[in-house]
RNA sequence: GCCGCCUUAGCUCAGUCGGUAGAGCAUCUCACUCGUAAUGAGAAGGUCGUCGGUUCGAUUCCGACAGGCGGCUCCA
């Protein structure tokens, strides 16, 4: 990726009244092609981005917005919108248009065509923008009234909803780069000899100066997608593409979705023997094999000891339940739909657990508790089973049986911010000791959407007090944060690490809820230091999230060549003839004595072979012996990345495999130096 | 759940304009004994996702279902 580079022109840049700012930007000298060229210019007065084209009506200053940039970046992919949706008008004519704006890395258009879109047809859309963008029509704005867009835009329902949203766009993605201010513009596409009109659209802007500045694009896939986000509406065909300021950066991206293909845990997961989803057992329930079983293991392990060493009591609870559980803490109604069917017998009805803080609850309300024992802490791996809808169900990120490393700290309303500084940087350090060092903290809130609040239980006052703390809590770790207003669970608010994996997807892991609601619904109490009774705030917490899903980010983030510590074989030995396999056999047993994962291959496969499959399957460390190797004690060193060591005593290492291990480092040892 | 696409050997994929199928890798056997990413030969392996319909005949055409893929919606 090529970051923006510092325009060398000094800004501001003034422009005199009635003069253009391209001509201003032209006497300036700031170029107007290429990645560091301007594609359109920011008023320094308002921070408004205007066209190129602009003409205040008074002297102004701005500065150049260059191709290689944030907002030139998503200038060019709405302006490519454009020119996909006049291409997909005029091969299907009679097609209705949705919205149509940048996102990251790309763009979309919705259409209401007379039937879906097949790859065919994505292919003769692609080469009609083509055309369009060869053909170099201008990108012009137009004012226009309210009146005069409806009557414009009659044969365009969606735009005329558009238009009656004017102001309140912000809740539909996308829709204020349509009408996003109080002042509606046309975008008109005009012939660059003739000046006729094209096409337009209705649209805020700005854009380039002519299609002929799109420099490269591509359409990438189409699908479905509701109108205005939401279930109720009808479904629109989505097309989207990606355009870049440079054919070199539309290359470069492509070949990062390619990459993004190979690491892909669902592909590694097959081919590294991980894991699988039998059909026979049903979708989102994966099977774990014996090396994913290792890696699982590794992770399991490691997570329960620093539990334990961060104060957290290990208890186990059943899958299922009676429902009156899942009354009590409210789970119920909410959720039944999500959950699999209830079991009727015996006058009750038995559900499978769909999340484990109720029975956590029942732990605590076991005895009587005084405020000596807070905070009082849970840890379990509680495997859930939720119904979720079939088309959300995606490799191990998405299932519908996981198991949570769940917890629940039962505090004093004084010790929760405390509590909750601790299970932030418990977090946090979990997270870069799997070597994931690469997030943004998001902070759910109840919002102020009147649909979603319904959803919400306990008093405004509640809710005021938890956000307040979380957010508090998140701002000093000082990770950027992003609001998440609606987003959170229906008895309070959460503060969730969203990690990015190598590629720069994220992901929700971890989460961290403050919630006064269950503890007063299970009446919860202590007894306090003036001998009364109290209720506890409990913070439910999970730092992987599910063991499911931090596997596969882990596999995705390491495209399958995990640490040596948590690598399912650690170290393979390969003789160099048959000769040599007793010899490594006794090798083998000397880092098995040590807890090192060791395998011998004597098939009858040749030793290059057998290194090409070492390496396919990741193996972090070779050990290579021939004749010479076993006369002197010693085995060849290799390491993953295809880098040797000849002749280094056994012994030694023994130790330095051990040594990596022991000291769980999330590197190669090549690589780290 | 919704829209579209897909399902042929353990994996990746050919193929059959309707007459029950083929390759590479993996597996097994044999030979080779080799110094840092594929030795060679042979064998075995599939009621072409499942069920139903059309047909003399269906892996192929049609339908339903299951599973998967890409999005949307959802994610306690």
């Amino acid at each position: 990726m090529s970051t923006p580079p510092a325009p060398a022109v000094v800004t501001p840049i003034r422009v005199p009244a009635g003069t253009t700012a391209q001509q201003a930007l032209a006497d300036a000298g700031v170029p107007l092609k290429g990645p560091d060229g301007a594609v359109v210019v920011r008023d320094l007065a308002t921070g408004d981005l205007r066209d190129l084209a602009w003409t205040p009506d008074a002297d102004a200053e701005i500065e150049p917005v260059p191709a290689a940039s944030a907002d030139g970046r998503a200038v060019i992919r709405h302006s490519t919108a454009h020119v996909l949706a006049q291409a997909v008008q005029e091969l299907f004519p009679g097609t209705r248009l949705g919205i149509g704006p940048p996102i990251e890395n790309g763009f979309y258009y919705d259409f209401d065509p007379e039937r879906p879109f097949t790859p065919e047809d994505l292919q003769a859309i692609e080469k009609k923008m083509e055309q369009i963008v060869r053909a170099g029509q201008r990108f012009s704005r137009r004012e226009i009234s309210d009146a005069d867009a409806k009557a414009e835009l009659a044969h365009e329902p969606y735009k005329l909803e558009l238009i009656g949203l004017k102001g309140g766009a912000e809740e539909t993605e996308g829709a204020n780069v349509e009408v996003g201010g109080a002042q509606l513009t046309m975008y008109d596409n005009l012939d660059p000899r003739s000046g006729d009109l094209v096409w337009t659209d209705l649209c805020r802007g700005p854009h380039l100066p002519r299609t002929l500045a799109i420099p490269a694009f591509s359409l990438t896939r189409s699908a479905a997608a509701y109108w205005r986000g939401s279930e109720k509406n009808p479904q629109l065909q989505r097309i989207y593409g990606t355009a870049w300021e440079s054919k070199d950066a539309l290359k470069a991206y492509l070949e990062r979705l390619a990459e993004a293909e190979r690491r892909d845990h669902r592909r590694i997961g097959a081919e590294l023997d991980l894991f699988s989803f039998p059909d026979e057992i049903g979708s989102g329930l994966a099977v774990f094999h014996p090396k994913g079983g290792v890696i699982k293991r590794e992770m399991e392990d490691y997570v329960r000891r620093r539990h334990i060493e961060e104060g957290f009591d290990y208890v186990g609870t059943p899958h299922i339940t009676k429902g009156g559980l899942f009354e009590t803490s409210g789970h119920l109604p909410y959720y039944e739909d999500t959950m699999f069917p209830g079991m009727d017998l015996e006058n009750s009805t038995y559900y499978l657990k769909a999340m484990n803080c109720p029975m956590h609850n029942l732990i605590f309300a076991s005895r009587g508790r005084s405020y000596r024992e807070l905070p009082l802490r849970f840890f379990e791996f509680g495997s859930v089973y939720r119904y979720e809808k079939s088309g959300v169900v995606h490799g191990l990120t998405r299932v519908r049986g996981l198991t949570q490393d769940d917890s629940h700290s039962y505090v004093t309303p004084e010790q929760a911010p405390g509590e909750i500084r601790h299970l932030l940087a418990f977090v946090l350090g979990l997270l870069r000791d799997f070597g994931l060092d690469d997030y943004y903290l998001e902070l759910s809130t109840r919002g102020d959407d009147p649909e979603k609040l319904a959803k919400f239980i306990g008093s405004e006052e509640e809710w005021e007090v938890a956000t307040a703390v979380l957010e508090e809590a998140a701002r000093e770790t000082g990770l950027e944060l992003v609001p998440d207003p609606g987003g959170a669970a229906f008895y309070g608010p959460k503060i969730s690490v969203q990690a990015r994996d190598a590629i720069g997807r994220t992901w929700q892991m971890s989460t961290i809820q403050y919630d006064f609601n269950q503890p007063a619904r299970f009446g919860l109490e202590y007894t306090s230091a003036d001998g009364g009774r109290a209720q506890p705030v409990m913070i439910h917490s999970a730092k992987f999230g599910s063991i499911e899903r931090f596997f596969g980010v882990l596999t995705e983030h390491y495209a399958g060549a995990f640490p040596a510590w948590l690598a399912p074989v650690q170290v393979i030995a390969i003789p160099v003839t048959d000769e040599q396999v007793p010899y490594l056999f006794d090798v083998a047993a000397k880092l098995k004595a040590r807890g090192i994962r060791v395998e011998v291959d004597d098939s009858d496969d040749r030793m290059q072979k057998k290194i090409r499959t070492a390496s396919k399957q990741k193996v972090p460390f070779v050990f290579i012996a021939g004749a010479t190797d076993a006369e002197a004690h010693a085995v060849s060193f290799r390491y993953r990345d295809g880098s040797q060591q000849n002749g280094v005593p056994v012994d030694d290492a023994v130790e330095q495999v051990a040594a990596w291990i022991a000291a769980r480092h999330n590197t190669d040892p090549v690589a780290a130096e």
